[in-house]
DNA sequence: CTGAAAGCGCTAACAG
DNA sequence: CTGTTAGCGCTTTCAG
């Protein structure tokens, strides 16, 4: 049979009361009871039932993550990386993260509220989620503490960490114009995350300060997946006039679009140059390594995290909107 | 205020025995009541109480995954691909997962005890174990279920999912001789964990049954770690004899070897052949793309869940053992 | 400094 | 088909 406090309580002749203050150390108990009592736990291995706990407390110690629900997530490094930092920062506080796979199809606006209710989680971080999520304005109503990654929304009840996207893109297409290129092209990420359009709003504006000549045919859609940017690359290479360099929104897609060039028996960074997005591990590996824009995702991970432990704690109040540098980090490709 | 089954039964004029049936499919109820406490429970848009409902019910639907407490875990593809596995089988069968990391140097026997004992988990399933982790044979000794990755221990109370790590190492070693190597060298794994201890052993045995020559100063030890082995093969460059190709236990190792390997102006795989174990993501990006045995990680993944779904739900019994095929895939480094 | 009573939200068991 | 009673293991409250 399981050991409960009422079976230490009975073998310390005192009343479940006290072994509680023990456990938690609050409020006074004689110093010898205390003593006894903390033997008699070590002897019978007692460990508290969290669950027993949360339900009067209504506290778990438990974060969620929620993140799209597809197969063989973490080998995406992204969001590896992102996990990774959350998880660390989780163990510095003493939360545990339980995995939270959420279907991308779900429009419904209370698929996170649902989730909310269910009382096991003191807060969640979501991961990947999309512009037009129905589910993010009725989970901002609650003051339930949450926390958006890789995704900026301007609002009041809504808290956020992302990287300045914007900027980044820029950065890319100003270092492929200082190596020389003047017609860059661009595989965008998914138009249905902040970060994809703002990446491409960077693109463009960049282009338009720097007095380069845009046009739609450099305009590719690689959805943030290998697979598609795979796919669609093609269309820069039937283009009339042919890019010289191309900017990607991501790191997957630029390996994707690297390996389509040397299928073509074209160079880089000779006759494309290629800058990605991330700095995901395998940036560095690839032949050629990959210039690419770092977005630091292990400290976005460790952010976001320790904005969710300060609203749940009520250190800090809603809304906390973060953006963290980005920095370019040159290697072959370009 | 939270809703509760109280106010649904309130709403509905029923007790709240009627709710929780209509909740759980279980029991008879008039389909007319059904309906209205139906319709009652979406107007109000109720969620159950999960706490609540596991402290009588002693059941979570959570799994704990056992992941060793170190930074940057997920940055590990190894980890990753294994996680991956598992999260997608829990997804089938609506299982949570919750990380547990766990200090690798807790020596104590209770380690894993305790969080059995805080009746969070239903089953769990541990990663990266090394073999003389005091903490496991208590944790057998209860009926709580588990089950061990990449971990081989015989035992009637142990269920494990691991590779052919011995074959595995056999046929790298096969691979390079049908390659020409003759003078073979290893870095091994940690030896604290027993995948690391059957890869030496496939490649010693391998030798043997080869005829190849064995030389102590071919072995140094890698730890698993890129970093370790980075610094370690060095020795083999110091060796008396220089070996003409290296057996690596893990594929990080292999990296780290041929970038030591390309330092010194040697070339992979004219000079020296490179063949890993695991066939991590970045396998076939590294220059030269790497030969490795592959080990099937995502499946050891989703093999453990299953199993560990299967304890739970006791439609199977301890001891299950399972050993899972690996290949050898050729690639540029032999 | 300690204890008794009450209750968190739910379900099992039994009675009707 | 439905309700009552009891209780899961803990903490909060208040009294002593």
């Amino acid at each position: 049979m399981r050991i409960t406090i009422a079976d230490i309580a009975k073998k310390a002749n005192v009343s479940k009361m006290t072994v509680s203050r023990v456990i938690n150390g609050r409020g006074y108990v004689a110093p010898k009871t205390a003593e006894k009592i903390k033997k008699i736990i070590d002897e019978l291995g007692y460990q508290p039932n969290l669950i027993a706990r949360s339900l009067v407390s209504k506290s778990t110690k438990i974060i969620g993550v929620i993140i799209p629900k597809v197969e063989h997530l973490f080998l995406d490094n992204y969001i590896a990386q992102i996990l990774s930092g959350i998880t660390d920062e989780a163990l510095k506080k003493d939360y545990r993260i339980i995995l939270i796979p959420v279907e991308y199809s779900d429009k419904s606006e209370d698929k996170y509220i649902k989730i909310v209710k269910n009382r096991l989680l003191d807060g969640m971080i979501l991961l990947k989620t999309i512009i037009d999520d129905p589910g993010i304005a009725p989970l901002s109503e609650t003051q339930f503490p949450f926390v958006l990654v890789n995704h900026k929304r301007y609002s009041k009840k809504i808290n956020f960490v992302d990287s300045k996207n914007i900027r980044g893109a820029e950065l890319a297409v100003e270092h492929l114009y200082s190596k020389g290129y003047r017609k860059i092209a661009c595989i965008a990420g998914s138009l249905h995350e902040t970060n994809g359009k703002d990446r491409l709003r960077g693109y463009l504006k960049k282009l338009d300060d720097l007095g380069l000549e845009k046009r739609d045919e450099w305009i590719v859609f690689g959805e943030f997946r290998k697979s598609v940017a795979y796919h669609e690359c093609e269309k820069l290479f039937k283009a009339k006039i042919l890019p010289d360099a191309v900017f990607c929104a991501d790191d997957y897609s630029a390996i994707a679009l690297i390996e389509k060039i040397k299928e073509r028996k074209l160079r880089v960074p000779e006759d494309i140059g290629v800058v990605g997005f991330d700095d995901i591990e395998l940036a560095e590996y690839v032949k050629p390594s990959l210039t690419t824009i770092r977005q630091p995702l292990i400290e976005l991970g460790i952010s976001a995290a320790k904005i969710l432990f300060d609203l749940i704690e009520e250190t800090r109040k809603p809304p906390i909107h973060k953006l963290l540098n980005v920095e370019l980090i040159q290697r072959e490709s370009t």
